[in-house]
DNA sequence: CGAGTGACCCTAT
DNA sequence: AATAGGGCCACTC
C-alpha cells in the first residue's frame, strides 16, 4: 500500500494551501513545512503529478525565487501569469519580495 | 542492484 | 549576478 506515500503527499499539498495568496514559497521550505526536510525534490514531483485545480501551486518557486520552469514552457507562463493576477512581481523569471529563510536550509544542507 | 533522470538546494569561484 | 561542481531523494529501466 502506499498508504505511507499518499501521506506524505497530503502532508506536501496540505502544506502548499497554506501558503497565503500573494506570497510564495520555496520547494525546499514547503518540504520542511510538510515535516520533510531535505525532499525538495518530492516536493517537484508531487506538484508534477497533482491535479487539484484548487492547488496554488504557482506560489511554489525555486529558493533563488526563480520559477522551475524553462521561460518558453507552458508552465512558466501559466505560473507568471497567475502570480501577476494575485499581485506578486515577476521579471525575467523571478520573482521580487520573497526571501526563502536559507538559514534554516544552511543547518540541514551546510555540511561543513 | 547499478545507472540515468528530475517543477531541487548549497557552496565556491 | 552568473556558472560550475557536489549532494540528497524518489522513481524508472
Amino acid at each position: 500500500m502506499d498508504d505511507a506515500r499518499d501521506a506524505v503527499k497530503s502532508a506536501i499539498l496540505a502544506a502548499i494551501r497554506t501558503i497565503p495568496r500573494g506570497q510564495v514559497r520555496g520547494y525546499g521550505e514547503v518540504a520542511r513545512l510538510a515535516g520533510l526536510p531535505g525532499r525538495a525534490r518530492l516536493v517537484a514531483r508531487i506538484l508534477s503529478e497533482n491535479d487539484d485545480a484548487a492547488l496554488p501551486w504557482h506560489r511554489v518557486l525555486r529558493s533563488d525565487g526563480r520559477i522551475a520552469f524553462p521561460e518558453r514552457s507552458k508552465g512558466y507562463l501559466e505560473q507568471s501569469r497567475r502570480l501577476k493576477a494575485e499581485g506578486v512581481k515577476v521579471e525575467s523569471g523571478r520573482v521580487r519580495g520573497i526571501r526563502a529563510a536559507p538559514t534554516e536550509d544552511e543547518a540541514l544542507w551546510g555540511p561543513r
